[in-house]
DNA sequence: ATGGCAATGTTTCATTGA
């Protein structure tokens, strides 16, 4: 199972993006995040003529995400949101396909530490965690893909001098994400050597993609039981280029 | 070489993202 993640900042706008990029690279399972689209208006037609089912969880505006699945593979018991955790912001959907939980999940960004944005997302990844590990108790083989607007490491940061302490690096944030491997998750692209300054993410500003101003923020987290399965993980850096790219690369983890 | 904010709706600016 080749199974990837994209925050497409609007698949409406993305779509010509996402189309031959899945023609081309031909993924079973696709996470979306900030799809931007309320549910009427979602663009499962288009989807479907292109090869691929649609599940997906979507509001006006903001947020809103997807699994999205090839042809051929069924997904089956389509959970929105964090059961128990009432949230007006559609930020997870969970289904199984073809064996494996999966999940596309959008951690909130935060906006600056000590915000009340940056409450709401400590608050959020806490609930996150506790349904993470209620499903991994239920699923032996888990995948979470998403955004998770944290860089793990300073090794995942192109400055971390000057990141230090900011939103999306601070200690509480990154604890936070420990606390979602602790529930029995990996690091899929750690379980792979990796070039220095691989990124998932570049600011549209100041030449960060020309620049390596990155953070990789996008990750794709393996129960243990489906860890040794995964043979392959990187980040699709040439989707950054081109014409009207998302501010995000897609990350893609293979499954034998 | 890459590209010098982008997307949305509240729309000609404010809000949000990261």
């Amino acid at each position: 199972m080749k199974l990837a993640t994209w925050n497409v900042n609007s698949l409406n706008v993305r779509l010509p993006r996402l189309l031959p990029w899945l023609a081309s690279e031909m993924p079973d399972v696709v996470c979306l995040q900030e799809t931007k689209l309320e549910d009427a208006k979602f663009p499962h037609d288009v989807l479907h003529d292109a090869g691929y089912e649609a599940h997906f969880a979507g509001q006006k505006t903001y947020n809103g995400v997807a699994i999205v699945v090839r042809h051929g593979l069924a997904a089956t018991d389509i959970v929105r949101g964090i059961p128990g955790y009432a949230d007006t912001q559609q930020r997870v959907i969970a289904a199984t396909v073809d064996g494996v939980r999966v999940m596309s999940v959008y951690v909130p960004n935060g906006q600056a530490v000590g915000s009340d944005k940056y409450v709401y997302k400590l608050g959020w990844c806490d609930a996150a965690r506790d349904y993470f590990a209620a499903t991994l108790a239920a699923h032996a083989d888990v995948a979470v893909a998403g955004d998770f607007n944290v860089a793990p490491e300073d090794r995942d940061v192109h400055d971390p001098a000057s990141w230090e302490g900011q939103v999306l690096v601070s200690e509480p944030e990154r604890a936070a994400f420990r606390g979602f491997l602790a529930t029995g998750l990996v690091d899929s692209f750690r379980l792979f050597d990796q070039p220095p300054g691989t990124f998932s993410w570049w600011d549209y500003r100041m030449l960060g993609f020309p620049k390596n101003r990155g953070l990789r923020i996008d990750h794709v987290l393996l129960s243990k039981a489906l860890a040794p399965r995964c043979t392959t993980c990187r980040i699709d850096r040439a989707m950054r280029k081109g014409e009207k790219p998302s501010d995000h690369a897609p990350v893609i983890a293979e499954l034998a």
